[in-house]
DNA sequence: TTCTATGCAAACGATTTGCAGGGAG
DNA sequence: CTCCCTGCAAATCGTTTGCATAGAA
């Protein structure tokens, strides 16, 4: 289940790493804990602008920075940017991904249906992460969309 | 089985399509023809450029037509730029990928180890498209360099 | 001849970097 | 007090686009 608050056990993570509690990564971690789904640099930087003036460059390094320290992941879509999201360490749950190709929405996957991917990644010595890209798909409502313009 | 003379196969299929056969675009499919493996814009170009001085533009362009064509296809990698190969239609076998996270190797794989999610999709009204998309995974020798490195 | 694809240069969006000053520990 | 993090501006990377011309059909 979810921890009641992902900031709080963030904040405290980052204090163990001997990492600098900030006002930009603060900013981070509130944002991205009140925006829904798997926003991206943009929409955090948004979200982040409105708690208090921040550099682009900034959200860009405190993300960076928080992945690295395991708070954060990200996902990679085919071709939108990277989304970002609390990590399993915090959530308390991993999940996969599958974005819409054409909307660019995300779809969140229990990994079992990747069981047997992974099975055969470990067999050959691979090491898989497999929350870390994005299943390439066409949502419903885009692959109507499709279907009308004769696709 | 792979068909003997992709390079052929393709410049039929453009023919069929009412599009021209030009140099570079005769160029680029030798380039990947001749190059191993799942090569980025980068390394086709160069071999582009073996044959035959081409603009890097045109090769963008050359790649991006033929992929819309459906004569080749293009996997997206988490962090390096998309890698380019002959689509199903002509290689006559379909297969998945899998991309090291550390050197970027790409290691093919059978699509029915993504047989469950391509089923949870499709249960949900989704249209999976499992080849676009490489799993991240480190490869042994990435594997093996980390665990010395000591992560 | 017609009309598409190319060469070229410039524009572009996303992300990164160097550096000097500011704030956390 | 020390050193990490930030703000800012400029650089960089990968990719795209507009326009005049070459060349395929």
């Amino acid at each position: 289940m979810p921890t009641p608050e992902p900031v709080e056990q963030a904040l405290v993570l980052l204090r163990e790493r001997g990492d600098r509690v900030t006002e930009p990564r603060r900013r981070v971690l509130e944002a991205l804990a009140s925006l829904p789904g798997h926003p991206d640099v943009t929409e955090v930087h948004a979200a982040v602008q409105q708690l208090g003036p921040t550099h682009l460059a900034t959200t860009y390094r405190a993300l960076e920075h928080l992945c690295a320290a395991g708070i954060l992941t990200h996902v990679h879509l085919d071709h939108a940017p990277a989304r970002y999201h609390f990590a399993a360490q915090v959530t308390g749950v991993a999940h996969a991904h599958a974005a819409c190709r054409g909307c660019g929405s995300v779809l969140d996957l229990p990994t079992e249906v990747l069981q047997p991917a992974r099975e055969h990644l470990e067999a050959r010595g691979y090491r898989p992460h497999l929350g870390h890209t994005a299943l390439s798909v066409t949502c419903p409502d885009c692959a109507a969309a499709d279907r009308r313009a004769g696709r």
